[in-house]
DNA sequence: GCTGGTTTATGAAAGGCTTCATAATTCTGC
DNA sequence: GCAGAATTATGAAGCCTTTCATAAACCAGC
């Protein structure tokens, strides 16, 4: 039944009929409605968890409950692999944005996958250098941008996974909610309102109640300043 | 000659002296002097270096030159994997701290050593964690903590790094350039100046010309204040 | 052991961002 | 369609940090 489902997750896509199967009946369903935490930074526990159905966000709090979004999957993404490879607690908190259904493998059936096919090892690789990459980004955006320049690059982000484009502009649809922006900037959501009116009077983007359109030149914005 | 040294390498420990022989043969060694740059960001380029000797500093710059140190690397340890496995161009620079000697493998050879031997994968993906693992700890240091607590956070990476430990203090030694602690913590000189001697003045650490000492009481620096 | 260059210490001013507060707007569920 | 909840907008005060400037301390090499 969602053997063609994993068929389209390209950490899987090698994987013969026979070996999806196996792996199937070794995992395990799971249901999360949204708001639901699937797993708690500290916690032990090796497995990983494919994303079916849904949304999540990976976050981190500091002591006040203010949160730092470290990144957001969807269906076809996974995580928990960390936990499993290196056999540490899990490193940051997983929650449900949306109604999600995942699929939950041991760290076990992931090992002896890759022993016999080491090409899932590759794809792993490949992913994980990808997470490395945006973590450098972000650590980047974080140490070297103004809050400006980290809102802009969030947007530019968002906009790269919606994908909407109309003629020269590019929208993120839908509109998030400024918390949201703001815990993934690293400021607060009173500034991220300030931030985006000051884009919108700019010209750089243009606000509506469902989305945020993007203009060509917001790339450029820590000159203009 | 080289065999013994490598098999010192963690990663490349399960391999035979056959398949080190093989890896040395298909791999270059190189040497930088002290303040050479190795590899600049949006380099395209496959190649591993595996450090032989030396120390070498993964950084980033924005426009005005200021720097962020995503991490510190030294023998034994190893880089560039992330464009091996995503065919990405390099995401960062890096510069030597030491005279330093590499081990230059291509990506080639690499994944052929994958393919025989699965067990490096799954080195390379306990290593990959736990890069990841720190690059987040990193963003939530920047994003939710303040300055004291971010200089706080490397002072005791530091230590572990070192890890000479004199009944109840700990020592950070050689005393590291303030400017590369600023660089560690997104931050500048002359902040960190001003926060290690109110530490010192607090009496959590005792800053002295040859190393910085780290009393117990120092992880608690955001409650204290 | 001196000289020039680098690193560190520290003050002062300015600015960016946070925080708190309040009002307006929007959304949600009945 | 309304009431209450949540989100957004905006002002004001204050603090943290940066930046610039200067002096002191330190270091490296001849």
């Amino acid at each position: 039944m969602e053997i063609k489902l994993l068929k389209n997750v390209p950490l899987f896509s090698e994987l013969s009929p026979g070996e999806l199967e196996e792996l199937l009946e070794l995992s395990e369903k799971r249901r999360y409605p949204k708001g639901s935490i699937v797993l708690y930074k500290g916690d032990v526990g090796q497995v990983l968890y494919l994303i079916l159905k849904g949304k999540v966000k990976v976050v981190l709090f500091d002591e006040n409950g203010k949160e730092i979004i470290l990144s957001t999957l969807k269906s076809g993404n996974y995580f928990g692999e960390m936990s499993a490879f290196d056999q540490m607690p899990r490193s940051a908190t997983v929650v449900t944005v949306e109604d999600s259904e995942f699929l939950v493998i041991s760290q076990r059936s992931i090992t002896d996958q890759i022993n016999k096919n080491p090409h899932i090892a590759l794809k792993l690789l490949s992913e994980m250098s990808r997470r490395l990459r945006e973590a450098d980004e972000q650590i980047s955006n974080l140490a070297l941008l103004d809050v400006r320049g980290r809102v802009a690059q969030i947007l530019l982000k968002l906009y790269k996974g919606t994908n909407v484009r109309k003629g020269e502009d590019y929208r993120i649809v839908p509109r998030p909610a400024l918390k949201d922006i703001a815990a993934m900037s690293g400021t607060s959501r009173e500034t991220v309102s300030r931030v985006l009116s000051e884009f919108s009077k700019r010209g750089l983007i243009s606000l509506t109640k469902e989305n945020i359109i993007i203009f060509e030149g917001l790339e450029l914005d820590e000159d203009i300043d």
